[in-house]
DNA sequence: CTGAAAGCGCTTACAG
DNA sequence: CTGAAAGCGCTTACAG
């Protein structure tokens, strides 16, 4: 590990070469406002004392933190380190570092988050959303990541088109009837995920039943009806995530249903664990690097344009700007006050693993006893 | 969502009241200089205003950032998101950010990202480690999390004890052949927790097995043997994460093994989906709450105190303190430099679902035909 | 109790 | 091509 060392300044590299602060910087940043030969020698001297800039002069003089600030809905979300790696990544990158901040179940706390993030002094925000809230104008760019269906700015995941490939992938192997889980109906990347499956199972019957519901009636972890559902002629069941698949798949278990053999079963997402069961879970799978970097790129964009993004947006509050204070270091950030405009879809990618397979229609009822239950 | 605006800055206070700025700050600061009623003004023209001071101006002036920083091994250990929203919290509550950075995978990377992290100027770190990786003197002080059998200063769930308490409830069900599974010898943590469980047990025959080794030779996702275990008559296999239980269980339910009737099964960790499955999976559950507040409470403590901490560690570089460069603002960060000194171990919580149960000797080797398969 | 002044480390017009 | 100067917003000795 590197043991630690006094930092020096930019004031001490310009001492130790008998330059100006003002060449030192310039010649570091690359403008080339310096000759070739200084700017080397500079460069050398920089390395060798092992000079690191300082974020905070930087930050104070230019206006821009060189952060980014990530408010994630319910970090209990499986999905999230995916998210928050990807995003990570991106932002390194450019350079970016990344603050992080969760709305921890609470709606009121996203607002928190966000405000917190915001005094932080973030140059951009990238937000996952709550179910059901909306984000507006914040005071720095922001780049959503949602359902395409979100009213608003966004990029994500075709969460549409990847049920409609899902939905085939069921449809080719021959299944008839399909039963839809969802966990609420307020959320649009849940409803694009069923909608497109079922646009993808074309007339095949469906029925769609929302988890929030039945818990809402049979309390928490209730049955979902699963073996019913089969009992009634479904051969599959289509989840909106892996841990909703996963919970089904025990469910289907404990009624002693096999998977794929009696009842196919799917999710999304391609949560860690999906690949590590037995049998491995059919899901769909979101290609959250480009997402991060659709969004961490739209944020560089909007953070490097004076404003030109926010004349994209007709909310935009320009005209907040009190007058005189245009321009300048320090200027003020509603400037820069921008929704990322870009709506982009970035494709899904099926993953088929052993839990889907043919519909069979040979399932007996008696499926669901073992030989022990039998002798005992 | 909340409408940007034109921030205002101390001294626009200042005109506004016409006081000095150094007046708003000590009234801001609460450090007692102003007298109550201009204090009290001052707070009130702040707020109205919407006054947020400028942390990049803070920073500059007094060389502390206000963020910490959070390294994390694997990001994709589902263990995650808990860790990482417990230390936001903590954080936060103590008025700091967290910047995240995750050492993907390589083991360099984990180096890269704790360099970026000390480039950006944080305060602390909060490191969990890559297995077999020793954090030293950084630059700043660092809390380590990770298992207490690691050297040097660490707060961490005490696994071992979590172990035992594990060890203890099979020993009481009854099970007196237990087959034991982690993932790779090398982590600390796993071997503290098989440590604790095999102490739990007493005298229970207890093997281990170590899914990384298997897999050298079997290839990824080979079998664990677990069938033969149980037919060699281990009746409890016991692992150290959830998601290593939730490979046995489907591969024991794969066999046609019943859990917890045929075999019972418990992991670690009591990530979010051990509650939903069937049968629910019996876990041990750390405090990742109380673990995070230790590490960024001594992390304040030793950012606070300019370098009592320091002294704590034989190997601290205070020696590289330039002379004449000691005090005052912006000084060097080596002064602060510590590793957290305190070492505390933070109990875990045994929770018991259905996957265990009472050992059972009568399971028949037949349980693994179903009806189905006995008729076609 | 209050204020004038200095300075943290940087970048950016502006002059030369 | 290079440098002197100003200033981002804050806090902290130091005087009064």
């Amino acid at each position: 590990m590197s043991v630690s060392r006094q930092t020096p300044r930019l004031a001490r590299i310009a001492d130790s070469l008998g330059v100006s602060t003002a060449t030192v910087s310039n010649a570091l940043s690359g403008k080339g406002r310096v000759s070739p030969e200084l700017a080397e020698r500079i460069r050398a001297t920089a390395a060798e004392l092992g000079y690191v800039p300082s974020l905070a002069g930087r930050a104070l003089r230019t206006g821009r933190s060189g952060v980014l600030g990530l408010v994630l809905p319910d970090i209990a979300n499986p999905l999230f380190p995916q998210i928050a790696q990807a995003i990570e990544n991106a932002a390194a990158k450019a350079g970016y570092g990344v603050l992080i901040a969760d709305s921890r179940g609470q709606i009121a706390t996203q607002t928190q988050a966000i405000e917190r993030l915001l005094e932080r002094g973030v140059d951009g925000l990238v937000v996952v959303p709550r179910r059901g809230t909306r984000i507006g104008q914040l005071g720095c760019p922001v780049a959503v990541i949602d359902s395409p269906s979100t009213p608003g700015n966004t990029v994500s995941a075709d969460h549409w088109a990847g049920g409609a490939e899902l939905g085939r992938h069921l449809l080719s192997l021959g299944h008839r009837h399909v039963l839809l889980v969802g966990n609420s109906p307020a959320s649009t990347v849940q409803n694009d995920r069923i909608g497109g499956i079922r646009a993808g199972l074309g007339k095949v019957v469906a029925e769609t039943i929302w988890i929030e519901a039945l818990e809402d009636a049979g309390g928490r972890g209730c049955s979902l009806g699963l073996a019913d559902a089969v009992a009634r002629g479904a051969t599959a069941v289509a989840t909106v995530s892996d841990l909703i698949a996963l919970r089904a798949l025990t469910e289907l278990h404990h009624a002693g249903l096999e998977v794929p053999r009696d009842v196919s079963v799917t999710g999304f997402d391609d949560l860690i664990w999906s690949s590590v069961i037995t049998p491995g879970l059919t899901t769909v799978r979101m290609d959250v690097a480009t997402i991060a970097e659709l969004a961490v790129n739209a944020l560089m964009t909007a953070i490097a344009a004076p404003s030109p993004a926010a004349a994209l947006d007709t909310e935009t509050t320009l005209a907040d700007v009190a007058p005189g204070e245009r321009g300048g270091p320090g200027r003020s950030r509603v400037e820069r006050d921008a929704v990322v405009a870009a709506q982009s879809k970035v494709p899904m990618e099926l993953v088929v693993r052993q839990s889907t397979g043919p519909a069979s229609r040979s399932h007996k009822k008696t499926a669901n006893l073992t030989v022990g239950e039998l002798i005992q």
